[in-house]
DNA sequence: TCCTGTGAAGTTCTTCACAGCC
DNA sequence: GGCTGTGAAGAACTTCACAGGA
């Protein structure tokens, strides 16, 4: 049955984002309809797997069959929140914060980048790859007049917690961060972290590990 | 008890980088012993999940005491491999490619970048920040030589899963993956992928599911 | 007293297996 | 025959709660 909203685990939430890229994958592909075999199949998962995730949010599979490739793309886009656009601003302009701005993956997703922040006079108040650099000083108000929705940390280790505290206080509820701090949050407030070194470091504990 | 390296959970394996870094900025506050509940109240765990991560591996702790820092420092380092140099290689030098083969907590923790590849004749045969840069042709020529272990996949996605078999096929065991691709690999690799895009939905998803 | 280490209990997530429909 | 949707079973992970040592 469907339809909640309640208890959805994140590793549910995760995967389907990997569903939808496997069907535009194969709508590109010409198809018209995937089974959860052939889903999971594309990224090892179990069929079951993916028939319950998608059994979180209603039926929309068609037994003999599988699912309509492009309706079942309109209704993940609508259940992950992909039907609107998202106002994202960086924090760091350095190596990272770069190449993020400049990261095609976002715009095409709808995640749009219309601010980046830094401290360094040199950066601030140009634009970068057309996107407005503005002082950090500013964070509240920009914040304020852009609606920004999504932040991504990308500043240096040593102001990184700072800088957190001060989107979290500007009241900007969705955060990715790429810095090793960590800082309690709100319930109501989502931050992800992704850490590099973290990824790396299990690679290595796996690799003295297997025997084999 | 102790030191099986039978099934330890990935999210144990996971945990311990994040204790792993705690314990060296308590012991940069100065601290000697540290509790498990305070390395959980500093990352958001449980104090009964700290104890029994870190009692898959023995016995660490004091009783009434806690644990010495720079010895358990030690202990995870050795633990996650992070006694060893690893040798990486970066495969893409665009934007992100860039910021990856520049960004410090690699060297700092054992993960020493010792060659780029990419196809594009301006960027091949030189170096970038004083790593060589070769053209992916030579792919299995310089892991050979250099012994490279561990490869970070930054090329453009069109490339992406043709570029992943290549660097399965030289051998190359652990595997960190920016891109959307994905590829089935043998059971004794490991590959994690690292999915901007993912990670964005997902806060994506919870924004607009938080109710409240 | 304080804190670890750990069986046992509890919870969450995944897989199985099959009824029901195309 | 093929495939979905799903309760039930199973597996994996987390928390509880307490014995025992410093």
């Amino acid at each position: 049955m469907a339809n909640t909203l309640r208890a959805i685990p994140l590793s549910t939430v995760e995967r389907l984002s990997i569903y939808l890229r496997t069907l535009r994958e194969s709508l590109v592909e010409g198809m018209d309809f995937i089974s959860s075999t052939e889903i999971g199949k594309r990224n090892d998962f179990t069929a079951a797997q993916v028939r319950k995730d998608l059994s979180c949010f209603g039926n929309f599979g068609i037994k003999g069959t599988g699912y309509q490739i492009s309706e079942l793309i309109n209704t993940l886009e609508t259940i992950l929140g992909l039907d609107r656009e998202w106002k994202v601003a960086i924090f760091g302009l350095g190596k990272l914060g770069g190449a993020l701005a400049c990261y095609k993956g976002l715009k095409s997703a709808r995640f749009n980048v219309v601010a980046i922040f830094d401290v360094d006079p040199k950066k601030v108040d140009k634009t970068y790859k057309n996107i407005p650099v503005y002082h950090s000083d500013m964070l509240k108000k920009v914040v304020r007049e852009k609606k920004i929705q999504i932040a991504i940390i990308a500043v240096p280790t040593d102001s990184a917690k700072a800088t957190i505290q001060r989107i979290i206080d500007a009241g900007i509820k969705g955060i990715l961060n790429f810095t090793e701090a960590r800082v309690p949050y709100p319930d109501e407030y989502i931050l992800k972290n992704v850490n590099l070194a973290g990824e790396l470091e299990s690679i290595s504990y796996y690799l003295i590990h297997s025997d084999l």
